[in-house]
DNA sequence: ATAGATGCAAACTCTTTGCAGGTCG
DNA sequence: CGACCTGCAAAGAGTTTGCATCTAT
């Protein structure tokens, strides 16, 4: 059981808080934009959290979504990567790995899995030192495996060939 | 040892023989891009493909560039991928690994490491098909590390940042 | 009060496309 | 000759920036 939350803990105590000690401020924008990021599994692109936001917040700037994206993503609080499509934010931060459907386009999260210690070995093979890894998997999900689609559409999606989020 | 070449030839008939099955011709731009992409190991983008072809050819132009970088990768003569800097070219085609430097920005190959079979289980636990995947590692290499310089500058390159190739 | 954020619009970079003409086979 | 390619210029998409204004703290 969690400690029962004070009534409406509107403003995220711990976000706040680890905002504050650089200097940052919780601003309505910034906490919408961040709870739109981490409301969803679908690793948005900037323009589709910039719509979802809009709906909560009308006024909202693009211009202001990518700063507070970046942002956000520096202190840690969510996950900026880019692929094929550009770039795509994360609410997951603890460490998973990604499968990308290569017929629907769908990103879906994979549990880290066991990697004989890759990072371990490239760090003693090569001498580089190693802080960071990423392991991306293609193919084909489930839903498109059963509706029995032969041929993966996309090799690798042109970079400016629309497939939303 | 390889069977000796036959003086001159100086167009890959390799390379030729892939292109024509498809009905594509080895122009003169389309063999210099080529050659350029796989005589460096920079993992070029766009930009410096054009500029050093044209230093051979210097009436090519960047449209033609794109569009044979495209040509040749889906024909599997060389590698298009995508990172936080946009699209880069490798011409190892070949299944290998890569390492970027968080500080100096290069991009090193390594050698495919034994991953106890990471695709198989993750097939195995989520159902899908993989077809593929992909491995990328970073952190500080070598020389930047003799460099002794304490922080990797950037965590994950901005986009649009120039940081050549 | 004041450093930090925002909105707007313009600037920028990278990538793709339409088209008239050139080239390979 | 016909299909494929090319160069040029212009269009498109995604991302960043300058600036005046606003707002959390």
């Amino acid at each position: 059981m969690i400690p029962k939350k004070t009534p409406g803990p509107r403003r995220s105590a711990a976000t706040e808080q680890a905002l504050r000690v650089r200097g940052l401020r919780l601003t309505r924008p910034r906490r919408i934009i961040l709870d739109v990021v981490r409301s969803t599994d679908v690793h948005p692109s900037a323009s589709f959290v910039y719509r979802r936001v809009r709906r909560r917040l009308p006024s909202v700037s693009l211009a202001t979504v990518y700063r507070n994206l970046r942002t956000l993503a520096a202190e840690g609080l969510l996950m900026e990567r880019a692929d094929a499509s550009g770039l795509r934010f994360d609410g997951k931060t603890d460490p998973h790995d990604h499968f990308t459907c290569l017929r629907c386009g769908r990103i879906y999260d994979v549990p880290v899995s066991p990697n004989g210690g890759v990072r371990t070995r490239v760090a003693a093979t090569t001498g580089f030192e190693v802080l960071n890894h990423r392991i991306e998997f293609y193919g084909r999900c489930g839903a498109c495996r059963r509706r029995c689609g032969r041929t993966p559409t996309a090799g690798q999606r042109r970079r400016y060939g629309r497939q939303e989020p």
